[in-house]
RNA sequence: UCCCUGAUAGCUCAAUUGGUAGAGCGAGCGGCUGUUAACCGCUAGGUUCCUGGUUCGAGUCCAGGUCGGGGAGCCA
């Protein structure tokens, strides 16, 4: 079957002869022909298809088609007569592949709400919202790629199934192929784990950071881009036990760089999309959130505020409200001081660094005032945290004494700490979370509808 | 995990102090020679989430559960 795409068709000349494959949206009949609105997942647009009694399976088929049909169409590109489209297909045949019973398929020509299309998560694609979210997700993977590549950063790709922890990143979902119902045990009964398949206990990834780092201390500047696991009880609309993560390392460098880097990345995803995505970021722009066109270019052309955490601190005391929780040097940022700082008194992106070294992981450097690390968190506005990320401890007896004082085994980070003991080099990354990245750039509330197939705590379907 | 909130037709919702469950959209059928998630007419469509309780009587009140949504925590 040789087809073309249907953003190509309504770019074609009048008079081209056209084929074309798609499903219908809508069908508009009146006597002796129909407008058939056709969709194939090219663009945000629908193709108008006219077909009339002429074709010798019309009043058979053609006149029965509902949303949800999927045709093969051969026919020839004509100036519209009417408003609408500049274009249309006058249609010399049409195929009928499939058809769709009108009174069960779910995808009725309709408004739908979102909690309603994730349980038709399989179909909910056809529907122009998570159209334009899977070519806009897919625009943003690729320039995520060309962003890193042309500066010479190589892609490489980290475990999935790991034993090391990334220690503080979160709960992990255990890999095994024992019975769970009866394991072997070790005479003192526990799980004889030198039985599993691994021949020692083997998790999920919940980050590829150290393998990462492996590799920023051989070749340099890298990334990752993979999927990550958390097994956390995280009900919110901006976490998922499933999500994709983007974790560039850069080798000779140090926070400041981290931040620069952090900051270069997220402005030219957004630039690439408003780019590319003229359709699907306008059809967004209207229906989900009318600021957003004006929100990104904004963020595009404006310098990311950076403070400290002190300073944010100092900021947040002064700011004249009550916070539901204090504020107070050596506690963790909440939401609510988050959203005040960059959606309230900063209304842009904001970057936070050094935070107290209490309350960040083993890995991130200490400062020479030795109570911060050189951490950072990218906020922005609705999502909140989208980017966290750190300067790495380069020296290894800090290192070893910081993994001590959080009781860590060091004998399992043996192949880490190597990196500090041979050829040690200052070095930083980030982690970005794509799905938050997604759901900042279209503007949907749920980081659910963003992601083709969630999962979230009691539900894997599909 | 905690707090709040919800579940009624395929979908989105209504139903007064507890008293025969309705609408819009969608669907089916018919009409219309250019429509734009068209328009006009007619028709069908319900185990009111589950289990138990109170009551002459429960969509409505009570208890427990399941699932959805929002907020918080954890984080990306």
């Amino acid at each position: 079957m040789k087809r073309m795409l249907i953003k190509d068709v309504l770019a074609a000349a009048p008079s081209t002869a056209v084929t074309l494959g798609g499903w219908v949206r809508t069908v508009r009949n009146s006597k002796g022909f129909s407008f058939l609105s056709l969709n194939d997942g090219s663009c945000q647009a629908c193709l108008q298809v006219v077909a009339d009694e002429s074709l010798d399976n019309y009043a058979a088929q053609v006149a029965h088609l509902t949303a949800g049909c999927s045709v093969f169409v051969s026919g020839q590109v004509v100036a519209s007569p009417a408003q609408g489209q500049q274009v249309e297909v006058r249609a010399s045949s049409v195929q009928v592949l499939g058809t769709a019973d009108a009174e069960r398929y779910p995808i009725q020509p309709k408004r739908h709400s979102y909690e309603f299309l994730r349980t038709q998560a399989h179909l909910r694609t056809r529907t122009n919202t998570f159209g334009a979210v899977a070519r806009v997700r897919s625009a943003l993977a690729g320039a995520i790629h060309e962003f890193f590549l042309a500066r010479g950063f190589l892609h490489v790709h980290t475990p999935i199934i790991t034993a090391s922890d990334c220690e503080g990143a979160g709960e992990m979902f255990a890999v095994s192929t024992l019975d769970p119902a009866n394991p072997p045990r070790t005479p003192e009964g526990a799980v004889d784990y030198s039985k599993d398949f691994f021949a020692r206990q083997t998790f999920l990834t919940v980050s590829g950071q150290l393998e990462g780092e492996t590799a920023a201390c051989s070749l340099g500047n890298i990334y990752t881009f993979g999927p990550t696991f958390r097994a956390e009880n995280s009900n919110t609309p901006r976490h998922l036990a499933e999500f994709w993560m983007v974790e560039p390392e850069i080798a000779f460098a140090d926070l400041d760089d981290d931040a620069r880097l952090a900051e270069d990345f997220l402005k030219f995803l957004f630039a690439a999309v408003l780019d590319r995505c003229k359709d699907d970021m306008a059809f967004f722009n209207q229906w989900v959130d009318k600021t957003l066109l004006a929100t990104l270019a904004a963020v595009v052309e404006s310098d990311f505020q950076r403070l400290s955490y002190t300073d944010a601190v100092a900021l947040l005391e002064k700011a004249g409200r009550s916070w539901e929780y204090p504020v107070t040097w050596g506690k963790d940022l909440q939401t609510e001081h988050e959203r005040y700082l960059t959606e309230d008194l900063f209304k842009k992106p904001v970057i936070i660094t050094d935070y107290p070294a209490a309350i960040k992981s083993f890995y991130m450097r200490l400062s020479d005032d030795g109570r911060t690390v050189s951490a950072m968190d990218v906020l922005v506005p609705k999502i909140g945290e989208i980017i966290g990320g750190s300067q790495r401890e380069e020296r290894l007896d800090i290192l070893e004494r910081r993994m001590a004082a959080q009781h860590m085994n060091a004998e399992n980070y043996w192949w880490y700490l190597d990196l500090r003991r041979y050829g040690t080099v200052p070095h930083a990354g980030f982690g970005l979370g794509f799905e938050r990245l997604v759901q900042f750039v279209t503007g949907l509330a749920n980081i659910r509808d963003v992601i083709p197939f969630p999962r979230t705590p009691r539900n894997a379907d599909f």
